[in-house]
This record gives C-alpha cells, sequence and structure tokens, in this order.
DNA sequence: ATTTATTTTTAGACAAAACTAAAAATAAAA
DNA sequence: TTTTATTTTTAGTTTTGTCTAAAAATAAAT
C-alpha cells in the first residue's frame, strides 16, 4: 500500500499535530523525522498527490481523513508489538522502540486482528500509551503531568512522556514504574524539584523528569 | 547491516546453491528472485564487492563463508516467524509464507533469541523444513520421495518440496498432514500414481503429488 | 515601512535497485 | 570448425528518497 518512508511521515505528522492547533510545519517534520527540509517539502508534495495531506505552500500540512486513519493503524500496530515484546518475549519498555520501529511496517490484517487477539486485546502499551482498535478509535485516559501536582497530592503513574531508553532505565533505577502509586511529599518552589513516594522509597526528582511523568488522580 | 534486496539475493542463492554442483547461473537467479538478468549481474557484482559471494564474470556465482552464514540466519528467522505464526496466531500452514517474507528482515538480534525461546527452539517449520540455530547448523533428515517407495512399503510425512498455497490446501483438503502415516496400497506402473491410505482414508494421488512429499521410513 | 532573519521551496545531483536494448562471451548445432 | 543460439554482461534510463546550495516567501526586528 504505502511505503515503509511514507508510512513513517504520516505517523511524524500525526504526532506533531496534537500540539499545534495550525499546519504542521516542514521544518517540525524534519527535527522530527532527523532529515532535511527539502526532503520534506518533496515527501509532503508526494503525500498531498495521494490526498494523505492537505498541503498549501508555506501553509503547513494537515493529515486528510484517509491520512489520519493509516498513521493511527501505524500507531496501533507499533504499540501491539510493544506490548508482543515486553508480555510474551520480556524485552524491558526501554527496549522494545526500536525493534516496533520496524515490525509495524509488516504488512498483513490477518497478523496484526491475530496478534490483538493473541495478546488478549490490550487497551495500553508498555509506556502507557493507548491502543487504537482496527478502526482508529482509541480512549484517551484524563491525566496530567506529575509537574502539576501539589505538596500532599497523590496518584497512580499511567504514563511517560519521554520514551528515551535514558529515561526509561533512570525510572527503572529509582523504583518508578507504570501502574505505582506516587505521592507528593515536598515541592520546592525556588527550582521545581519534587520529594515523592513511590514504591516504598522516598526520593528528589528534578523538574526534568517531573514534566515527563503522567499521573491519574 | 544488509538491505532488504541483498538479503532475498543471498537467500536465494543458497537456495539454488543446493540443486547445482557448479556455480549458480545468472538466470537461474533472476527466475527464482523474479527479476531480470541485468539486474543480477549487478547485485551479484555488489554482493562480490562485500565478499558475501564469490564471482567470476560468466562462471556462475558461489557463496562465501560469511554469505552462507547470512542467508542461514535469515532461513533461521523465516521459519521461526512462520512457526510463531502457526502455533501462536493461528494461521494455517499455507498462509505463513507471504508474512514469514517480510519478518525474516526484521533486525534485532535480542528479538530472534527471544522468539526461539517462547517457542521452546523448535527443530522445524511447519512445512517440516529444519531451522538452522544461531550459528547456523541444522540436522538433515533423511527422508525420502513418497514417489520412491513401493507398493505395500508405508512412512510417516515428514516434509513438503512444493510449499505453494494450492498445494497445501490440496494436502489440507485430502486430510494429507505432517506427521501422518502413509501407506502405499498399490502404484500404477502406467502413470505412477498411487493408492495410499492416510488419517482413515484411501485415495488416489497422480506423481505431481507423490515427487512433492517427503517421507521418513 | 524597510531591512534583516528565518523558513520554505526549487533546482540539480546522487545512490540503490530496478528496467530495456545492445554487445560480448559461451554453449550448442550444423 | 564454422555458424547459430543462448547466456551473460554492459550501457544508458527510471524511480524513490535523500542531499546541498541557492532562490523565494514569510516572519521578526529596527
Ligand atoms: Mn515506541
Ligand atoms: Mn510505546
Ligand atoms: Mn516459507
Ligand atoms: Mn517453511
Amino acid at each position: 500500500m504505502f511505503s515503509l518512508s511514507e508510512e513513517n511521515y504520516l505517523k511524524a505528522i500525526l504526532h506533531l499535530q496534537k500540539t499545534s492547533k495550525s499546519g504542521v510545519s516542514t521544518n517540525a517534520i524534519a527535527e522530527e523525522m532527523q532529515t532535511k527540509a527539502s526532503s520534506v517539502t518533496d515527501m509532503v508534495k508526494k503525500l498531498s498527490e495521494k490526498d494523505l495531506v492537505i498541503y498549501k505552500k508555506y501553509q503547513g500540512v494537515y493529515l486528510s481523513d484517509t491520512g489520519r486513519k493509516t498513521a493511527l493503524q501505524i500507531v496501533r500496530k507499533h504499540r501491539l508489538w510493544e506490548v508482543f515484546l515486553v508480555d510474551k518475549l520480556s524485552f524491558s519498555w526501554d527496549e522494545v522502540h526500536e525493534v516496533a520501529e520496524q515490525l509495524e511496517h509488516i504488512k498483513s490484517d490477518k497478523l496484526i486482528t491475530e496478534l490483538d487477539k493473541f495478546l488478549e486485546f490490550p487497551k495500553r502499551d508498555p509506556h502507557g500509551d493507548p491502543i487504537p482498535d482496527a478502526k482508529g478509535n482509541f480512549h484517551v485516559a484524563n491525566k496530567t503531568l506529575l509537574s502539576n501536582l501539589s505538596k500532599g497530592e497523590r496518584g497512580t503513574l499511567v504514563g511517560v512522556k519521554d520514551t528515551s531508553t535514558e529515561f526509561l532505565k533512570y525510572l527503572d533505577k529509582n523504583n518508578i514504574a507504570l501502574g505505582k502509586t506516587i505521592e507528593v511529599l515536598d515541592k520546592e518552589e525556588f527550582d521545581e524539584s519534587m520529594l515523592i513516594q513511590t514504591g516504598g522509597k522516598t526520593l528528589r526528582i528534578s523538574p526534568m523528569v517531573t514534566v515527563n511523568i503522567f499521573i491519574k488522580q
């Protein structure tokens, strides 16, 4: 259907449009895809030809309905494979992304239907992100950043914003994990750092950490 | 490491060199890969540059040690994925090939190690073909074609030579399956057709069938 | 409202992997 | 052993996706 490259562009645009009211800029896509702006312009023209995006010169790019649907199916595959790797093949959550980046491009409807069934229809991936269903629908959790909590408040860790290996390994090292309760024992006004309690331990974390953890209260 | 195309060429050459004492010809590769001879020459030069094959103009091509090793790892991945699809995702043996052709190119050592473990180190794929281990070693079964059996002889079906969907579906339809016992009730001299008994049924099969079934006596 | 800076697009080039058409080498036939 | 047929290689294109460098458009600053 679509090339590996086209699929990656669609996914990148889907990701970027969540954090911008207007169209997604050429430079933003280039940054996200680790490529050059001129390459982005070329590809965006091609996607526009195929009616996967709406594009007017210098005006940024928007996903069309089919473009959005296609992108959501790639995301679905990516996240289902991540669940597979963690639940069945004992990967840790910081090891799955690279492999899922490859697996998400395998073309087979039956494969993904059966994988979903085999995994017992998971609703979230190992990082807490929702898994779209076959029609592209998914449940958006009402979550907030840990940085928004005040002293004395508590909640459950339901997701991470930064999914880099470095960050995830840092969390592992400090016993901070998905599903665990976090309580804000203290919040330093000066640097916005927090003293938290989780997994039976008390530790101080910097704002770089608190703005990358999603909490459900 | 190697491109998808390079990997497919190596696999094709590995496959072809089993049935030819001398070097594998350009035309044979072209036929196997559904491409043109000129394309093969180009790629063979490239593989030769990378020391994956030994190639002298007009003399055919041979796999080098690293070429053979690489090809065997692709075969290993292909067959492990086929086992996964049949054993875990309820694919039938005639549906797996196309998907395995894609999955065999996923690059991750951990993935294949863990998959092997998850499947409990299978020795053969759903078509009875041996699965090379991480070092490229595999067990060659002493099997013979059903067509070589005489009236009265029997054996177990341990493999198929033709793995096309059409052939496999024909076998399914007639209750002929891997692991089942087959007894030759009669052999017609004139057209080499056979009357066989398997799965509690008696049926007559043509030589097109008998030369594509491997038996262990 | 100009000037300056930034972003985006165009123009031209390149590498990978395929193709067609023609030339060269090898194999088969006369 | 010539002649003919087949196989293989070369030469020149094409497509996809990328790049650099330069031009054009938009945004920011004076
Ligand atoms: Mn991921
Ligand atoms: Mn994820
Ligand atoms: Mn196969
Ligand atoms: Mn097989």
